[in-house]
DNA sequence: CGTCGCGTTGACAAGGTTCAAATTTGGTGG
DNA sequence: CCACCAAATTTGAACCTTGTCAACGCGACG
């Protein structure tokens, strides 16, 4: 499934963008605490990130102050690289998170001159991009059940199926990212755990074990 | 709003591709009849496309048939452009439809030629993605009636504000566009016909006037 | 005309939301 | 280490928006 298997590949190519990067590129390190803004919608794009550690959230807000996580992004995973001038959304710390920050510009430097560069650059944009499709088939056509089996498997993919899955996000994190609320994701939750095929691992409900992905899988669509 | 000023955008950028493709790249013309697959998804992604008339509706199926349509494409619009070697998903022609068919390679070369090559198909790709951030919110933290209000909008911004709106597409087309159900999509239309924020014109549900755009865009979020 | 595709409308069912309360967890300070 | 409190999570019940199923109307086209 394309979602799942797209966040390895983000992860490896997240480190090839420094590898191309090499010395050329002005980078530092930064970190964030949990809950703390990275950028927000409409602020001036002058840098692209990429996570050390930690987790980041990106979303969008209605103005009455419904949210929607476009997605999550992990270790390794790039985000905030803008064409325009200003971000499109906001983005901000899940937990604590430490980040490497590249100045836009010379960023954009260093891909003109290579031109491996621009099809890498072009293909983390694509990357984004894929990613948005299969999540608007999810926010558009799947039921809440599915949706949650879907984010479970996304999330076991992305981080490389530990044996123990542990979510940085609460549950209302999750639900808007699902496009549901965070009753909706923590009853699909029990669900899943009555039918066998998760269970917590441990007192805290964000540890989680897939007990049988076959069958999540087949529930996700 | 962004989802509005983006399509007119993307109309110059299509032209400006074109341009910028100038006699170097291999394009030709072709046409399809209303209902006509271009592409399908998982095919092998060997040309892009772009519409000269008409309109296209790209989308993703789950297994039994539910469909999203993550957007409709009209006359300057791009797409179908991949970086890997397959399509992410299904086109097909809404109407009777031109496009204008270029070879990926041939495109990709001329582009690798040219810094601002580059920096115009990344731009192109971001314009997509764009969309699709919106699209997100729609979809996952939208009413039935702000998802039609939105729908309308955007046609209207999309096709240069004409004093009235022809669709191109269907109710069941609009309503896997919007993740409702055509049933809903009409209801939805009768009560902002019936509140006086649009009127039909003629016989035909297709032609429709928007009376008020500004409630409209107050409805839309 | 009759039929067919498309659209509207109505009645009812259902999945998800809302509101509320109980329970658990994690952090904090003794 | 334990007690306590705020935040997070679960669970329950009523409600509501939207989906489902079905009937009907209308225009296009043979």
């Amino acid at each position: 499934m394309l979602v799942r298997t797209n966040a390895a590949i983000c992860h490896s190519d997240g480190d090839q963008l420094h590898a191309l990067a090499g010395g050329q590129l002005l980078s530092s390190e930064f970190k964030y605490r949990r809950g703390m803004e990275i950028f927000g919608e409409g602020e001036e794009a002058d840098y692209a990130y990429q996570i050390l550690s930690g987790a980041v959230r990106t979303y969008k807000l209605l103005s009455d102050g419904r949210r929607q996580i476009n997605s999550f992004h992990l270790p390794g995973d790039m985000f905030g690289l803008e064409n325009g001038a200003s971000h499109r959304f906001t983005a901000d710390a899940v937990v604590e998170t430490s980040v490497r920050i590249m100045k836009r510009n010379s960023l954009v430097n260093v891909m003109a001159s290579r031109m491996t560069g621009a099809g890498s650059l072009l293909r983390l944009v694509t990357r984004n991009l894929e990613h948005a499709e299969m999540h608007m088939l999810l926010l558009g056509r799947k039921t809440a059940l599915e949706r949650v089996a879907a984010f479970l498997l996304e999330m076991d993919d992305r981080l490389m199926h530990p044996g123990v899955l542990v979510l940085p996000m609460s549950r209302r994190d999750i639900a808007d990212y699902l496009g549901v609320t965070l009753e909706t994701v923590s009853r699909a939750l029990s669900i899943l755990k009555d039918e066998g095929l998760l269970h917590f691992d441990g007192p805290t409900q964000r540890r989680i074990v897939l007990r049988d992905r076959v069958k999540l899988g087949q529930l996700e669509a």
